[in-house]
DNA sequence: CGTGGCCCCTGTGGGC
DNA sequence: TGCCCACAGGGGCCAC
């Protein structure tokens, strides 16, 4: 799934052809993956869903990514585990990458972005297409009357990732006792972190999965919020973490995967020290660590004791 | 309040 | 080759 540094990469790979073009005609396959935050937006799913719209900006705050239409209307992208969204053109796929395509919007994309492309050979009547695809179905598409109303659902999201702050990370947990890494996965905590980047971001910190957040120290939680930006800043630099599914707007895969210290390296060396790296569930989620670099702090002995 | 356990889905890889 | 199981980047809900 694609977590903060995908769902960015993702954005600024759209932005340049979708702010400025249009969308034309829409076709939704699976209705299902569309929801409406009103019945007026359900009463016309087709300007709900933008169509026939200009766009005029994108939007991200943790894994969520918005557009907007001059219309004012709004709406939000939620790519789940498995969702993307490619901007193609000309003959529609075949095979096992036929399937899955939920929301298919005919485009017209932003004149500044196409102007830069090789001449076509006079192939202009050959559309392009903006899609949504999700094999799983955990994303979605979710409809919103306009940037107030999304703000109103985004401002139930923690602060973005990307500018973690130790000080609310801090305000929001010095008091909590659940573990530090199921914390990091609470949208309504921090927006953005996901399985992969709450491990890799607490190996950098040298903080234990486990840890309870009311036993970090204030610099712990400055350490963690300035770990997790680098953390993020450098996977949207490589392009995003692509496991299996996650592509961009051009169907490229991201290259974070090669900086995972951590994350699906169970029972490998440690990158930085002697030990192994162990494997355990937090949350109900795979989660990777190394017993040595991170530390246990003031739980240890609770944990010994147990 | 916090957690574990389900559930929503499809696809893939490993073990036999 | 096939079958079955476990597992996967997310998130919501429920009972304890």
């Amino acid at each position: 799934m694609p977590e903060l540094p995908e769902v960015e990469h993702l954005r600024r790979s759209l932005d340049p052809w979708v702010v400025g073009g249009r969308f034309g005609r829409v076709s939704v396959r699976r209705r299902s993956v569309v929801s409406f935050a009103t019945d007026r937006l359900r009463a016309d799913p087709e300007s709900a869903l933008l169509s026939n719209a200009a766009i005029v900006a994108t939007h991200r705050r943790g894994k969520q990514m918005a557009l907007e239409a001059a219309t004012g209307r709004v709406l939000v992208i939620q790519l789940g585990m498995t969702g993307s969204v490619t901007i193609e053109r000309g003959a529609h796929p075949r095979g096992i990458d036929a399937k899955h395509r939920h929301v298919i919007w005919e485009f017209t994309p932003a004149a500044s972005a196409t102007s830069a492309l090789p001449d076509d050979g006079g192939e202009t009547d050959r559309p392009w297409r903006l899609v949504f695809r999700d094999p799983r179905r955990f994303g979605g598409l979710t409809a919103y009357e306009s940037v107030e109303a999304l703000g109103e659902v985004w401002s139930t999201l923690g602060h973005d990732a990307l500018r973690a702050s130790g000080r609310l990370l801090r305000s929001s947990l010095d008091r909590s006792t659940r573990p530090i890494k199921a914390a990091l996965l609470d949208q309504a905590v921090i927006a953005g972190v996901g399985n992969i980047y709450a491990d890799e971001s607490l190996f950098a910190a040298g903080i234990h999965p486990l840890r309870t957040c009311k036993s970090l120290h204030p610099e712990d939680f400055h350490r963690l919020a300035s770990k997790i930006r680098l953390t993020l800043s450098r996977a949207v630099r490589a392009g995003g973490s692509t496991l299996r599914d996650y592509r961009d707007a051009f169907g490229e895969p991201g290259d974070a995967v090669q900086e995972h210290k951590v994350y699906g390296r169970a029972g490998q060396p440690c990158p930085r020290c002697p030990a192994r790296l162990e494997g355990l569930r937090v949350g109900g989620r795979a989660t990777v660590f190394c017993p040595r670099c991170q530390d246990l702090g003031s739980d240890l002995s609770t944990k010994l004791d147990a």
